[in-house]
DNA sequence: ACAGTTTCCCGTAAATGC
DNA sequence: TGCATTTACGGGAAACTG
């Protein structure tokens, strides 16, 4: 029943920007008698906003090569755009645009045997954006309507929002790397993350208001928990793949976690985060204990993308030196945390060349809405889409 | 009668990009009787490949409202692309898209006291590129017609280009520096450029071709004269405009002037070079000498805008540190040639915040193809493009 | 003035054409 | 197959719009 995931954004279907082609696919599940006559698939999306699609919205269902017999449309190109007039401002203008529901129907009619026979199936609710920089947005509604929200569709589900227990949104943002990279986050990791969102002592059952999630800045910081918790994903995507797959980047921790860890180990032990501060920004820190015996940490400025862009993250690690006290530089950092040493960790990635491409490849395709497969019954089946177990 | 130039390259008008808005004025240079009826200009496209103005091609001239009363009109939004089908693919299709060249026609007719007035002007020409980076082969174009033809329009003139002198050339690229930053080229830079095209002992009155000027490849380089070129153009106004306009990047200087220039300084002096090998790159050589009294020259790999994105240039050269036997690492640039002290030139333009837009204002607006003054005569008067004198 | 949203368009990379 | 050209679209920043 899967289709593979042909995204641009594989980690985000149900996300649509203008001017930028998706794709959809219907499929008639039941099995018709050898007919004569050809079934018309027509696209439509609500109208609830002035979207339109510019492309042909009809299509012709077809035998599926590969499979079964099935009847099928694949529709690509189903490209959208903002029109321009007087529309229906309707009055959940409350709503960020991120948080506005939308669906597309597919409809299909034709006689058989005499009968009139009207099919009709809908989307998951999506997200329409007009620029990337809404993307995190649109996501995370994405994320907790699928979450939250069960069977009946409910495009209005973002005026009056549900709360996820922590037990709940927890799964999820460890499902979130998961796409994004081979493995989840262990539970210190979400420890951690917990902690941020619900202070100390929280529990799996403690509740997390859609707001605080996504809406609400962090206290003291000019983004939102899920904005900053994205910006570290893409980091992770475009620059630290390979040193995050080996489990090198502890990432989430703590600065009094991080130094308890650390004052116990030897002199040069370091471990990598992500800054708390900088959004999509990774930083290290290593302990060098003094002939008392007292240990102190030191930290470097939390590299960003833009760094990153011009040097490879191994690198880094590789080549940082610290000048102390006029004497010959050295790199102080020796052993991952807890007790690798340093080249053996690193040494398989290190690269001279500048950086570029490491193993991120970025393969053009359609945004994948998912399919919907044309029933009596709707029976979607997204993708990548969470839903609970 | 010139215009605020209002192009997102104001050093390249005439250049035209599918998909991006441009704009053209047009004026009428008679001063008519007051009358009660409308003047349209309507503008059009030539026929030559499948180009057309998305945009509606009519407008009213309008009195000016800062000047003398002239009639006018301000053509924006007149955007292009290409249309599909099987248009006429013209013969000429052993010149590359950007050596054609096209133009755009005014027309306008009105009726005067009884008398039919047919009024006609068109562009200079122009080339017409759908992706920036063709932008420098177009430009290269501009440049070299508007150099060497005079008079007639000839679209066809990239089938048999004509000849410049080294003494037109050069004037060219000078001017090039010029409108890109706030000074030309001198005498040394520009020799250095004519070694390069035209070999050891070469005059003024030389000839360079036009493929030898952009199409061929410098013998064992990747890349033309011009693209080369072109490319250092880019990342002075991207990345070193204040350093090349306090006229501290000498630049050209091949590398065995470069050695007799800095042998004969203190040691520690350094000068900053374009690199001959990579495109858009910048290095700097320093000598040392010997207790022996032997000069010896370093260079560092060039930096390029991906590094110069996450480094200001200044605060390179003022963080710049060598490790040499096992001694403190330090920085080995002292003097700026021929003799500044380095914080003397540089301290006005470091810079601790990670790079960033320093001065490069990157306004964004129209294309400006230039104005068009619709008369008897038609006399077009581009804001910038070069004539000789 | 300002924040949310859209538009603009460069620049890289993929796709397409030839 | 390779090269020339176009298309796609992410991303930063300007423009728009209430």
């Amino acid at each position: 029943e899967k289709q593979p995931c042909m995204s641009t954004h594989p980690q985000k279907p149900l996300v649509i920007k203008t001017g930028v082609q998706f794709a959809t696919k219907v499929r008639l599940l039941v099995q018709l008698p050898a007919v004569d006559y050809q079934i018309k698939v027509r696209t439509t999306f609500d109208k609830t906003r002035q979207f339109f699609i510019v492309t042909n919205p009809m299509k012709v269902m077809d035998i599926e090569d590969y499979s079964n017999g099935c009847l099928s449309v694949d529709f690509r190109h189903g490209l959208k755009e903002k029109k321009s007039g007087n529309a229906t401002k309707s009055n959940e203008s409350l709503l960020s645009v991120t948080e506005e529901l939308h669906s597309l129907s597919f409809e299909a009619h034709f006689t058989m045997q005499g009968l009139n026979i009207d099919l009709e199936t809908c989307s998951l609710p999506l997200v329409v954006i007009s620029n990337v920089s809404q993307m995190p947005g649109a996501w995370a509604s994405i994320m907790w309507y699928n979450l939250l929200n069960q069977q009946p569709q409910n495009l209005a589900y973002f005026s009056s929002p549900t709360r996820a227990t922590w037990a709940q949104l927890s799964e999820v943002l460890s499902w979130q790397f998961c796409t994004n990279s081979v493995q989840g986050l262990n539970k210190d990791q979400l420890d951690m993350l917990g902690e941020k969102l619900l202070g100390q002592h929280f529990s799996n059952s403690d509740h997390i208001h859609w707001s605080k999630f996504s809406k609400e800045n962090i206290p003291g910081k000019p983004f939102s928990f899920w904005t900053w918790l994205d910006s570290i994903l893409e980091l992770i995507r475009k620059h630290l793949l390979p040193v995050w797959n080996e489990n090198y980047i502890m990432g989430f921790v703590s600065k009094d976690m991080e130094r308890a860890l650390l004052r116990e180990k030897k002199s040069g032990t370091f471990l990598l985060r992500f800054s708390e501060s900088h959004l999509g920004g990774i930083t290290f820190t290593w302990v060098q204990h003094g002939d008392d015996g007292e240990a102190t940490f030191n930290s470097v400025e939390p590299y960003t993308k833009s760094r990153l862009n011009a040097l490879h993250f191994p690198d880094i690690i590789r080549d940082y030196k610290v000048i102390s006290d006029g004497v010959v530089p050295k790199n102080p950092l020796k052993f991952l945390y807890p007790d690798i040493p340093k080249d053996e960790a690193f040494g398989q990635l290190y690269n001279n060349l500048p950086s570029k491409g490491t193993t991120f490849s970025s393969k053009r395709c359609l945004t994948d809405v998912g399919q919907s497969l044309i029933s009596f019954v709707s029976n979607f089946q997204p993708t990548h889409t969470y839903r609970p177990p």
